[in-house]
DNA sequence: CCAGTGACGGCTA
DNA sequence: TTAGCCGCCACTG
């Protein structure tokens, strides 16, 4: 699924979703990270949209993605009953003012991961 | 068609 | 070191 293809918009999201589904649980990446991985790097404001998206969907883990300094920056997208940092909370993530306390022992990187 | 707006990230001052 | 600026490009009004 390595493959770095030309922009078409639903493809390109259907990767993204289908990287964050292999963070591990307990783990986190960034859209810069998936970007790369998809050979899209410099697009991780696309990496940011697909994830909007992907928001309502319960089989996605859109929680286990923040920004490259381990902010919550789209904790906002999430429904108010179960937040993002709630999320990441209850599979042992610390998050403290919005952000990933561990972040760096954390990071999952897929380049790196998954070869 | 045009301009504004981002769940970003790298570079410059 | 912290703050901005700019490139990225799909989507909206």
């Amino acid at each position: 699924m390595k493959q770095p293809q030309a922009f078409n918009r639903r493809d390109f999201y259907a990767d993204v979703w289908e990287v964050v589904r292999l963070v591990p649980h307990g783990r986190v990446t960034t859209y810069g990270a998936i970007a790369r991985y998809l050979g899209a790097a410099g697009s991780s404001r696309m990496v940011g949209y697909a994830l909007h998206e992907a928001a309502t969907h319960d089989d996605i883990p859109a929680h286990r993605v923040v920004n490259r300094l381990g902010m919550l920056s789209g904790q906002h997208h999430f429904p108010q009953d179960h937040p993002m940092d709630e999320r990441l909370m209850q599979e042992g993530v610390a998050v403290q003012d919005a952000r990933v306390v561990a972040f760096n022992t954390l990071f999952w990187d897929p380049a790196t991961e998954l070869g």
